[in-house]
DNA sequence: GATCGTAGTTTACCACGGTAAATCTCAGAT
DNA sequence: ATCTGAGATTTACCGTGGTAAACTACGATC
């Protein structure tokens, strides 16, 4: 059940996230301050993801409030597991490699990064 | 020019990075190691890579050998930041603790990632 | 009551990845 | 000379993501 969205798919997906419900009106008017898009483009996606159990939506009165059925975690674990099997065969330090070199991060970002690993490591000696 | 590959391509490409080059039949062999894949389907792929300038060929007798253009490191690296960007928003750390909570890593990657890390911290400081 | 705007529905394309059969071509075997 | 096999080429289909116009339905407004 490895769910696979698009790059669009997925920004509305992170607007149901961010606002628990959100009409396709809203949803269009959100993603159109980032680049224009129809607002039926958006109505056909909606559609797709509903198709595919992503999101769900109920009426009131002649309007359709979307929200997802699918947890943003959920959907990113997907994906980087994605990745991380078809592209880096199952390697994080591979995955990690590459990303450190050729991606500015920020010291904020590094000081995460370590806890997160160190972190991990404590736990694996207790 | 990001380059984004299909699952099978992918597995097409290693084989080019593996090997140098090779024919299409050597390609469909390895490939079918895995999983049984029609010679066809390898030449067709093989042309699509071909028209987006990933791979290229070179005739002896009347046999294509394929070489890759593109760099793996090249590959991957567009692979991972392309995810980066689209599911994490340019969070390395969301990315990676993601991974870290999902996946069973070995003690022996979690020390590559431990060194990767601190070795990044350390570069930053001097 | 005619019109206007907004919601949703239908329909249609294009691109790309993957899949592969069918066909063409030609060198080597019989 | 003919057949066979292996290569390459042509053609075709499906699924998915993205794009959006065209159309329908309906409540509100002039």
């Amino acid at each position: 059940m490895a769910i696979t969205l698009g790059s669009v798919q997925l920004r509305i997906m992170r607007v149901l996230w961010d606002e628990g419900e959100a009409t396709a009106r809203r949803i269009t008017d959100v993603l159109s301050e980032q680049s224009p898009i129809a607002h039926s483009t958006v109505q056909t996606l909606l559609r797709k993801l509903e198709t595919k159990r992503a999101v769900a939506h109920e009426q009131q009165d002649r309007t359709f409030f979307f929200r997802a059925l699918v947890a943003e975690s959920e959907v990113t674990r997907s994906a980087a597991q994605d990745l991380l099997a078809r592209v880096f065969q199952g390697s994080i330090s591979g995955l990690v490699g590459h990303l450190l070199e050729s991606e500015e991060v920020s010291p904020e970002e590094m000081q995460r990064l370590r806890q997160l690993v160190n972190h991990k490591t404590q736990e694996a000696s207790e």
